[in-house]
DNA sequence: CTAAAAGTTAAAGCCGACTTTAAGTCAAGG
DNA sequence: CCTTGACTTAAAGTCGGCTTTAACTTTTAG
C-alpha cells in the first residue's frame, strides 16, 4: 500500500510516517518509481509504535522497545527493564496528580477572602518542592 | 533586592524571571542604574507563579489566575472556572494514567512468547483510541 | 582604582514530535 | 495527452518554557 493509505489506516499524517522512517523506527520501505510501498507488517508496526507512544514511551525508547520485537525474542530483559522503569514513572505521575487534585479541590472549596490568603493558609512554600 | 537574590530565593534562574517579565507575568520593576530592584511582594508573586505552574497551569493561564489576585478580589468566578477546568483535566489525566498502569502491569506480568503475541492478545487496536 | 562578579539587551538555541513549505515528480482517470 | 491528486525531498517552522550567547554596563570587594 502507498503512504497515504497507510496514513489513513493508522490515523497518522503521511509526514509522521516519513518522520518515523527518518528517525529509524521503520526500515527502508520498498519503492516503486520512488514512491514508498508498505506491507501489512508495517501497518502493525506503526500501530505498535502509536500504542507505545500513548503508553508514554518516547520515540527513542520505542526504538529499544521494538528492537526486542524485531528478533521475535521472548520479551527480553532489556524490554522488561524499560517497561518496569516506565511503570515506575507512571506511578510517580499518578501520585503527583492525586496530590494536585487534592490541592485543587481545596482551592475550589475554600471560602477565603482572596486567593492570596487562601494560598497562604495552605502554607505552600514548604510544599512547593514536594509537589514537583 | 536584585534579580540574583530573587532568583536564589525562588529557586529560579534570573533569565526565567526576566522571561516572566517579558511575557507580562510581572510588571515593570523599579530600576536603579538600569538594574531591576524587587520587593518582597514580587517574591511572593513569583512563588505563586511557580506554584500554579506545578499545578499544571500554563503561563497564559497563570496570567488570568493572577489577574484575580491583582485586585485582591474574593476569588472571582473567572478564577473558579479556570480552576474547575484544570481539576477536570487533572482527573482525566489520572484516569488515563491508571489505565496505563494497568496495561503496563499486564505487559510485565504476561508470559507470552514474544511482545508481538502479548500485545496481540491484549487486542489493542480497538483500545488505541480509548487510551488517548 | 581595578578586577571580578553581577547586571543589561536582543536574538538565537533547545527539547520532542511532528507539520508546513516550496519546488518538484509520479500515477491514474477521462 | 492532460489534468489532478498523491507522492517526493530538504529545510524551516511550531509549541512552551525557558536557557544560552554575545557584547556590553554597573556594582562591589579589596
Amino acid at each position: 500500500m502507498k503512504i497515504g493509505v497507510l496514513a489513513r489506516r493508522t490515523g497518522l499524517n503521511a509526514s509522521a510516517i516519513r518522520y518515523y522512517e527518518r528517525v529509524g523506527l521503520l526500515g527502508q520501505p520498498h519503492r516503486v518509481g520512488g514512491q514508498r510501498r508498505y506491507s501489512e507488517d508495517i501497518l502493525h508496526r506503526v500501530l505498535l509504535i502509536r500504542f507505545a507512544a500513548t503508553m508514554g514511551f518516547s520515540l527513542p525508547e520505542i526504538s529499544i522497545f521494538l528492537s526486542g520485537l524485531r528478533d521475535d525474542v521472548p520479551v527480553g530483559p532489556r524490554w522488561r527493564k524499560l517497561t518496569g522503569r516506565k511503570l515506575a514513572e507512571v506511578e510517580r505521575s499518578i501520585e503527583r496528580s492525586l496530590k494536585l487534585r487534592t490541592l485543587l479541590q481545596h482551592l475550589l472549596r475554600c471560602r477565603c477572602a482572596s486567593l492570596r490568603v487562601c494560598i497562604e493558609k495552605l502554607n505552600l512554600s514548604p510544599r512547593l518542592r514536594q509537589i514537583r
